[in-house]
RNA sequence: CGGGGUGUAGCUCAGUCUGGUAGAGUGCCUGCUUUGGGAGCAGGAUGUCGUCGGUUCGAAUCCGGCCACCCCGACCA
């Protein structure tokens, strides 16, 4: 993409609405635009990073099994009623009346409309299990909607749906979904610590909020030190076997916490903050018992299915990855969400010899497959450097007459700033490879 | 929902106390000079001063209603 044609408004100033980092840095980097409390409008690199977030969540979701589909984001009440959530939920749904005075509501999730397509499609224990997912905009209408996409009112949300025969199934749709939220966390560059939640009336440990560890986060979090020692690529190939020990190993929110009683020696105990961004929990037969959602069994009796449901709050990961990672001169992109893998400068817009250059290097790499945005304006270096880094591309290129000269471009990397003169085609070929 | 605050140029803000022709920086446009980390000079364009009403010869400024947004708290898969 030609930056010179590219919709990217970047800013200098900070507009005095965004308090943390990840809302200033989002507006800032042109990735989008309030348009309401608690609601956005998400422009294209906004949108990118966005859409590169939801491609890896759907690609953990798929490979676990999980099946998409999409549901609507506008639901009956009477659907509501019958689950007996549409008195429960409050104020924070949003409730709508059409022209026939008949009430909706806009979704706030989605167990409700889930469990009754399954329990009219769905007879016999046969056709269990099965793990549904949709990826889809919700609607809360928070109280105090803040921090920008952190939490908003619109927010675009995966929620899985298991249906199992038995607790024993339901077990293992919790586990593989598990894994595959260990995986996906991974797959964003992020270290997530897995919390075990309030299980509610149910019971048991099947509940469990994914926290993303960040400064600005809004729990306070205290766990095991033994956390820090899985890997990033430990955790990209975890398996049943890993949750079991992750599972072991003590973690707990602020509220749950007793210095007194913790049963990790002070010396192993971190605490941090963190940034809620998953969600999984098992309720039995909650909502298929009253909405009917039961199936033959073996022995011909009629069971109400064992349910689970998993969220990841996509849009929030978006504030979240770069609340874990930025600097002062903006956003540092882990390369799975990047929305280009590198950023290919002109130095020198009005020369000759280094634009075509310059020109030539972006042709081979749009031919090789590297997603790269070229800054191909007429401004000057310093403008076109700030805007590399504020908006986090992982690689810089940079094209300027005295590399040209002597046949070299420099490859800068924006999380360790390391910046090395090598041949264009060397620039090349270290990009192809890790494109892909 | 309780408490606090803010609405003036795309953005950051001054002007409001003490009513009298709408301002600065930055951004934008034009030209020239520049060109390795958000350039310099010159010229230019840009405003229902959140909104509705009131007071007044005259309102961004005073008074009242409303709206929007932000912050703290409570709440929050």
């Amino acid at each position: 993409m030609r930056r010179s044609v590219l919709f990217l408004p970047t800013m200098k100033e900070t507009p005095t609405e965004a308090q943390i980092a990840s809302h200033r840095l989002m507006l800032r980097a042109g990735m989008v635009r309030q348009s309401a409390a608690g609601i956005y409008s998400w422009l294209p690199l906004g949108f990118r990073v966005l859409k590169k977030i939801e491609q890896i969540v759907r690609e953990e979701q798929d490979r676990a099994g999980a099946q998409e589909m999409l549901m609507p984001t506008i639901q009956s009440a009477e659907l509501w009623r019958r689950s007996g959530r549409y008195d429960d939920y409050g104020k924070e749904m949003l409730r709508i009346i059409d022209r026939g005075e008949r009430e909706l509501l806009y979704g706030p999730t989605n167990e409700e409309l889930i469990t009754d397509i399954f329990a009219s499609s769905v007879r016999s224990y046969r056709d269990l299990p099965k793990n549904l997912y949709h990826i889809q905009w919700k609607f809360r209408d928070e109280i105090r909607p803040r921090f920008g996409v952190m939490r908003g009112r619109e927010f675009l949300m995966k929620d899985a749906y298991s249906f199992d025969l038995d607790k024993a199934g339901a077990e293992q749709s919790y586990l593989q979904m598990f894994v595959a939220y260990l995986r996906t966390f991974a797959r964003l560059g992020l270290r997530a610590v897995p919390v075990q939640a309030d299980p509610g009336a149910i019971g048991g440990n099947m509940s469990h909020e994914f926290h993303i560890l960040a400064d600005t986060g809004e729990s306070d979090l205290y766990f095991d030190a033994a956390f820090e020692d899985y890997t990033a690529e430990q955790m990209l190939t975890a398996d049943a076997g890993m949750v079991g020990e992750l599972r072991g190993l003590y973690a707990a929110a602020d509220e749950k916490h007793d210095g007194a009683n913790c049963p990790v020696p002070e010396s192993r105990l971190r605490q941090r903050k963190g940034i809620e961004v998953g969600h999984i929990f098992y309720f039995g037969t909650k909502y298929s018992a009253p909405m009917g959602a039961s199936v033959t069994s073996s022995t011909g009796e009629q069971v109400a299915v064992e349910m689970g449901s998993y969220g990841i709050g996509v849009s929030r990961l978006v504030g979240a990855i770069i609340e874990a990672s930025h600097d002062e001169k903006g956003i540092i992109w882990p390369e799975s969400v990047a929305p280009w893998k590198a950023a290919l400068i002109n130095l020198r817009y009005g020369d000759a010899e280094c634009t075509a250059a310059a020109d030539g290097l972006y042709e081979k790499l749009r031919n090789a497959g590297v997603e790269t945005i070229y800054d191909d304006r007429d401004e000057r270096p310093g403008v076109k450097f700030a805007d590399a880094d504020l908006i986090g591309i992982p690689w810089h290129v940079t094209v300027g007459p005295r590399g040209v000269k002597a046949g070299v471009v420099e490859f800068k990397n924006r999380a360790t700033g390391e910046n090395q003169e090598i041949t264009p085609e060397a620039a090349l070929n270290r990009l192809s490879a890790k494109a892909g």
